[in-house]
DNA sequence: CTGAAAGCGCTTACAG
DNA sequence: CTGAAAGCGCTTACAG
């Protein structure tokens, strides 16, 4: 690898014009810039960003983690972050922590050792302990979809609460009298919130809540949906709280031969290009993934221009759309 | 930030010794060891791993690229890598090219600059071109699901050609005659590769093709087929290129008012957790996309261990998993 | 076993 | 406008 050194002594000038000349600082003759952008080029020089970093302490990238990289809601997400983050000129490196509070520190630290920009990330419960440090290091960082208790931080968040009361609200008008609600985690503020705009739809109409808080992922969503449906108590609709639930639902349902909507209804969060075309279609709450990851990067880049700015908290409206999978309306 | 050297200061010993503890050298007193380590922990200092890297020119990070990070082919690809690059203990960062190939000429630079100890890249067409430089580089590097032409490297591929051959014969074996293949960019070894497994079957069975090329989202597949559907030779099957085709192939389909499989049939590249749910269930190939993702990761690290060892290619089988999407056998 | 010093490849006051 | 030199925070021969 050529060296900014052998790019001076090819030139006939100090490694400092050379450096001044890619840095794109003034105060260099124009002669001698077109110069020594000849001889970069002849020489096939590429600047070493690691020594830069280490010199400016300044990078042209940022982290984006995300608890599930198999999930379309954050891929969306990340589509986002990346599409404003190519307009700042910088680059995204995604990193996926499965949900596993290890590997969110490993990345996270791995990050912070690369001396990124900044960071973006959708915390696992957990992260509240690991706090301390996040902070120490002073890297810009925003949080998206999940909140920590007691942190402030630059936040983008979704409407939960008015999200699952609506989903909720619709299954009633619909005529459920026994909504089964399979969440994920109950540590996390989503689900958290999800859970309370259920019970609170739920109080209001009078009726009792029927919940399983789960690892949300297909197996989990699965077996608690194959329970109920084999319980003698079951419920006459499920409501899912993320996408990959909504697929265990669906197996659960399908194994036990049961048809949507006319033994039970699904309704369940995150909208995918799919959606539309699995059975009779299947409602859900649709949430501004692009949006999201467009107001997160934003938030990012106006902290990382101006670190004392006050923290930040953008919550952004989830959408219904009504499909085939909670039927037609019972009670009108 | 805290740095080596005052740690170095705390402990009263020299720097020297402070990295060499850190990087678990021999020859340091036990004693000297642990009181180091004790002093790092109180400080809370975090080596700075950009210093470290430019004076090692080693890395702990490495690099995957891929060209749509909203395709579940390349998510499920990236979980496996990053299974077997934590069993290494090696971080992985993700970039999106979206067939782009500035944004893939863009990461790769990002990742060459950040020292990255390999990458992992399911390159776009045009990578040919600007090969020379990657090479130069000499980072490790291992090519995925597609080949450039005439580059000599480590490669894992999906047995295209074969599962093409087969997914064409099982729509003939069901009674197609008109089969219309959407396949995505002619210039991708994939393409090519699928195109010909299906020319083939066609050849021996005597039909002719009828073949669309486009950008590989839904959009221009669900244009694709809507004009075949409009045309006076409709197709009695679809056949798609992978996923996001799939799904604009359902699109069009659905608006045309057509069902499948009674009035078309369908079949596509690419199996997720969903196929099984989309109407009747959608017939596919299975490609072994965890098994790619791990086959890739350890010919990485192999080449990471050494350079000089001859390139390999590795190809894996896709299964043909037939659903309703294709009907019930019509000529038994 | 330990330390002083050189050096990885840059950037940036400072002096001219 | 330009160069010599210090320094970013580490690692590693070299000498003892």
């Amino acid at each position: 690898m050529v060296s900014m050194k052998e790019v001076a002594e090819h030139a006939g000038v100090s490694i400092a014009t050379v450096s001044r000349v890619l840095t794109d600082k003034p105060n260099v003759r124009e002669e001698v810039r077109e110069h020594v952008l000849r001889v970069v080029d002849e020489l096939g020089y590429r600047r070493n960003r690691v020594a830069s970093s280490l010199r400016t302490q300044k990078s042209g990238v940022i982290g984006l983690l995300v608890s599930d990289i198999q999930n379309p809601f954050f891929t969306a997400i990340a589509r986002a972050i990346e599409d404003v983050a190519h307009q700042h000129g910088m680059s995204v490196f995604l990193c996926n922590t499965d949900e596993n509070p290890e590997k969110e520190e490993h990345y996270l630290n791995t990050l912070l050792d690369e001396n990124v920009a900044g960071i973006i990330l959708s915390p696992t419960p957990s992260l509240a302990q690991h706090f301390q440090f996040l902070f120490k290091n002073n890297t810009p960082i925003v949080m998206i979809d999940r909140k920590i208790d007691n942190v402030e931080a630059d936040y983008v968040l979704s409407d939960n609460v008015q999200s699952a009361y609506n989903l909720t609200h619709h299954l009633v008008e619909r005529g459920c009298q026994n909504i089964g609600a399979v969440i994920g985690m109950s540590e996390s503020t989503t689900g958290r919130e999800r859970l309370q705009g259920y019970i609170q739809c739920l109080n209001e109409c009078g009726l009792d809540p029927l919940t399983k808080f789960v690892y949300p992922r297909e197996e989990a969503g699965e077996q608690a949906v194959r329970e109920w449906l084999a319980s003698n108590n079951r419920p006459d609709a499920i409501l899912t709280g993320n996408i990959r639930l909504t697929i265990g639902a669906l197996n659960a349902i399908k194994q036990a031969g049961l048809s949507i909507p006319n033994d039970i209804l699904l309704a369940g969060f995150d909208e995918t290009i799919w959606m539309q075309h699995i059975g009779v279609g299947v409602t859900v709450i649709s949430q501004p993934t692009y949006e999201m990851g467009r107001s997160a990067a934003e938030l990012l880049f106006q902290r990382i221009a101006d670190p004392k700015r006050p923290a930040r908290e953008v919550i952004l409206k989830g959408e219904l759309i009504i499909r085939g999978s909670t039927g037609t309306s019972r009670n009108s």
